[in-house]
RNA sequence: UCCUCGGUAGCUCAAUCGGCAGAGCGGGUGGCUGUUAACCACCAUGUUGUAGGUUCGAGUCCUACCCGAGGAGCCA
């Protein structure tokens, strides 16, 4: 018997199938049932129709409880009044398992009770929705990035030393030495585009911060291009790009998530290119006109983001920063040398920043000296100098979040549920 | 780390002034030939987060602790 899946339903019509899966829900009424299976792709309302009522099928379907596994086979027909408009008579029903009293159950839940059944939660369709396009943004990504002739570097997740100093990082042992949990690639590829000259990296980052709010994940996924010879405004157009190459794509592929998900894509439909661009200091000033607090000088609160995408309904782009309030490596603006090269990419909607990034100190002398002021070691940084001493050129890159991203095509409420076993403050179960 | 809120049945919640701990879902039993979180009837379900205190009497008031949620700072 041909053994398919509920997604490629549609070409098996008036033909006799196997299903693979579990018992979503079941309903009976007399001497009809209805079974709803669920098998990874999709949901499939199966009917058991006897005149009889002891038929034997009746008497399995009695016996199975929510997310039994079974295997189902029967003819499949179109019908309107089923969920998905194809339905499956059923034949034959082989119990793989008898699922135990499933604690999930279709009615509501909360979150405390959610997160210690993540593993189950998995199965919902919202989770499988966001999942699922989680899959397409990854892929989306790796095909923009390998589309324009960038290399995978994959940049090594035990460090040595801080790669920006200023961050909490994890701790662990290498043998008798310490070593660090990456929170960046960048550095490395900093070295990797002198052998490549465009690459990027993709994975998972640690921040040992004791951050608690609906932005946050300890441990997150991120893709951070490097660009040889490229300019802020280089950088800020390839962000541009890929942003909008993964909205296109998952506005394309995942019509029946965001669907699911029951996302305004209207709203995701109108991102278009350039976004707008605005400098530090003319964002403050607009801040400061809309009632912020904040004085030059000072960081972003999540106060003046939000305040930001209220202004703009796409994603905006803040560059020049004052120098203090940015990493010890980024290039100085030879205009206002208290400003630096950096971009950051703030969503709409509220979602906060998706994007980091910016130009690359290139010059040696500057370099040693941005280092001194932030007291870093110079020992362990000795490599990093070194790529300023070989045919040192202007460069820049940016990293944008997998999860961040993700929150804000779904527009889920919190990050949580944007990675399949989130890693949050005061939890790492399951 | 700080601020705010919460913890009662497997789950979601209710319990008036301190006075018998209860409803829906889920589970069980029966009914129904097109259900859509189906419906109808009946049945069972408790260390009220932990420890102590006040009181004739505590889910309710007080103290400490534990766990969780929302937010801030920091960041992607």
């Amino acid at each position: 018997m041909n053994w398919v899946y509920i997604e490629d339903i549609s070409n098996f019509k008036d033909q006799e199938v196997e299903i693979r899966g579990w018992v979503y829900n079941k309903r009976s009424s007399g001497k009809i049932r209805f079974l709803l299976v669920r098998d990874g792709t999709g949901i499939l309302q199966g009917t058991i129709f006897s005149p009889k009522k002891d038929s034997p099928l009746f008497k399995q379907f009695d016996d199975l409880t929510q997310e039994s596994s079974i295997i189902i086979r029967g003819r499949v027909r179109e019908e309107k009044r089923a969920p998905g408009g194809h339905e499956i008579n059923i034949e034959e029903i082989n119990i793989v398992q008898i699922a135990q009293e499933y604690p999930i159950t279709p009615k509501e839940h909360g979150i405390p009770f959610l997160m210690e059944h993540r593993h189950l939660w998995l199965r919902s369709q919202k989770q499988h929705a966001v999942l699922q396009i989680r899959t397409e943004l990854v892929k989306a990504i790796r095909n923009f990035f390998d589309g324009r002739g960038f290399r995978l570097m994959d940049t090594p997740i035990l460090t040595p030393s801080a790669c920006e100093g200023t961050t909490t990082l994890f701790e662990t042992k290498y043998f008798d030495q310490k070593a660090y949990l990456s929170q960046s690639g960048q550095l490395y590829n900093e070295a990797t585009i002198g052998a490549f000259g465009k690459v990027y990296c993709f994975g998972p980052t640690f921040r040992a911060e004791k951050s608690k709010t609906r932005k946050h994940l300890i441990e997150f996924w991120m893709v951070e291009p490097e660009v040889a010879f490229a300019t802020l405004d280089d950088t800020i157009e390839l962000g541009e790009d890929l942003i909008i190459y993964i909205i296109e794509r998952i506005l394309e592929k995942n019509k029946n998530e965001l669907k699911i998900l029951e996302r305004d894509t209207k709203l995701l439909e109108r991102i278009k290119k350039p976004f707008p661009r605005i400098t530090y200091d003319e964002a403050q000033k607009k801040l400061k006109e809309k009632g912020s607090k904040m004085e030059w000088g000072d960081d972003f609160g999540s106060p003046e983001e939000t305040l930001m995408s209220n202004i703009y309904d796409i994603p905006v782009c803040v560059t020049h920063f004052p120098a203090k309030i940015k990493a010890f490596y980024m290039q100085p603006d030879s205009k206002r040398p208290d400003l630096v090269l950096g971009v950051d990419v703030l969503a709409s909607e509220g979602y906060g920043e998706l994007i980091g990034g910016g130009q690359r100190i290139h010059d040696l002398d500057l370099l040693e000296k941005k280092i001194k002021e932030h007291n870093l070691p110079r020992k362990a940084y000795e490599w990093y100098l070194d790529l300023r001493k070989y045919g040192s050129v202007p460069h820049s890159g940016f990293g944008l979040g997998i999860e961040r991203t993700l929150s804000w095509i779904c527009k889920i409420k919190h990050i949580r549920e944007t990675i399949p076993f989130p890693r949050l403050l005061y939890r790492i179960y399951p």
